[in-house]
DNA sequence: AAGACGGGGAA
DNA sequence: TTCCCAGTCTT
């Protein structure tokens, strides 16, 4: 038995019962793609349910509205899939008549999906014969043939699709993607993989010369930003003054609140001195602060105060409005600042 | 070629 | 803490 083959057999008696899995319409298939993108399956899952429920067909999905796709992705992260999905589902209802393509050379064409995504859902709906390389089969491939260069370096990228294809069992292209990709999560992990009950250890080079933990290699790590945001909440009675953000920076086109961001962590009152807060009033008095909650993202560290204000004698300004504390749950914000405001309204 | 883009789970 | 997850797009 082949590699390929090694794997389709550890695949049949040891592969997760998987809702996608179940399908061979692209549309749904899509949909688990998109979502599964840099994301654990554990956590895309209850997405992929309420977007397959809300959405049954693309020609449901076309009809939606930025707001409302956003709103259900809220706490997903890297929310562009969540935008660039509502423009392709409105590019396929229109371009190819609510029909979702299966062809690999029309699939790269649309908006969010790359290589990979195309690559999987042709394989996967249509089985057209395009290896799929992810994080999974990056490690795979870099262990079992002992790879040492780089998986994201331009020409590590090109190294490892070209041994990708190579390995393909073009018979069964679905079937040997799975495979590659539920071996990689399943038995060859990034840490601790499962060697001693491996199918394939006898062939792999990392193995052979106990180099699992080295590989695969990945160029240099992102350095963090540190970034501080000073929220006002203005409320008056039953309603919050909020803005839409704007759509060059993380969470664009979401909600939050008036913002002031500063270059250095300052203390509340050094706050409401800044000349930004002028449009807030005169001598707007202070009702409360939380703190200081320091929220973790992967490039980039937020140091984030809310001040709450007494009242808002000053000026609206574009962008800004008055939500409803009943409509606040339409509204997609960024994780944190809606536990904030649901905790100060207790809803 | 390098940066930007979220949030969570595991070690 | 650090790593990394069924990656893609922009600069």
């Amino acid at each position: 038995m082949n590699f390929s083959a090694q794997l389709i057999a550890w695949y049949q008696h040891n592969k997760r019962d998987l809702p996608w899995r179940k399908t061979t319409d692209a549309y749904i298939i899509w949909l688990s793609e998109i979502i599964l993108q840099q994301t654990r399956v554990e956590q895309g899952m209850p997405y992929f349910y309420r977007f397959a429920e809300r959405y049954p067909t693309v020609t449901d999905f076309a009809a939606a509205s930025e707001d409302e796709v956003l709103r259900l992705w809220q706490g997903l992260g890297y929310y562009s899939r969540g935008r660039n999905m509502l423009k392709t589902a409105k590019l396929v209802q229109e371009q190819y008549g609510g029909n979702f393509p299966t062809a690999y050379n029309d699939l790269i064409k649309l908006k969010g999906i790359g290589e990979y995504t195309a690559a999987a859902i042709s394989s996967f709906s249509a089985n057209e014969a395009k290896a799929v390389v992810d994080g999974n089969v990056y490690r795979v491939l870099a262990r079992y043939f002992g790879i040492d260069e780089p998986i994201n370096s331009p020409k590590g990228k090109k190294l490892f699709q070209k041994l990708a294809d190579e390995v393909l069992d073009v018979s069964q292209p679905a079937l040997h993607n799975q495979a590659m990709m539920e071996f990689g999560a399943m038995l060859c992990k990034p840490k601790k993989p499962a060697c001693g009950i491996c199918p394939v250890r006898t062939g792999c080079e990392a193995f052979k010369t106990n180099a699992t933990s080295s590989l695969p290699v990945k160029l240099k790590k992102i350095k963090v930003k540190q970034r501080f945001f000073n929220y006002l909440l203005i409320f008056d009675e039953k309603r919050v003054l909020m803005k839409k953000r704007g759509n060059s920076d993380i969470w664009a086109n979401m909600y939050d609140l008036p913002l002031i961001e500063t270059d250095e962590l300052l203390e509340p009152m050094q706050v409401l001195a800044l000349p930004e807060m002028k449009i807030f009033g005169e001598s707007n008095p202070l009702k409360d602060n939380s703190g200081v909650i320091k929220h973790v993202l992967t490039h980039q560290h937020l140091f984030i105060r809310f001040l709450i204000l007494d009242k808002f004698p000053g000026e609206m300004q574009k962008d800004w409005f008055y939500a409803d504390i009943n409509d606040l749950d339409k509204l997609a914000m960024p994780k944190t600042i809606f536990i904030f405001i649901k905790d100060i309204f207790n809803f």
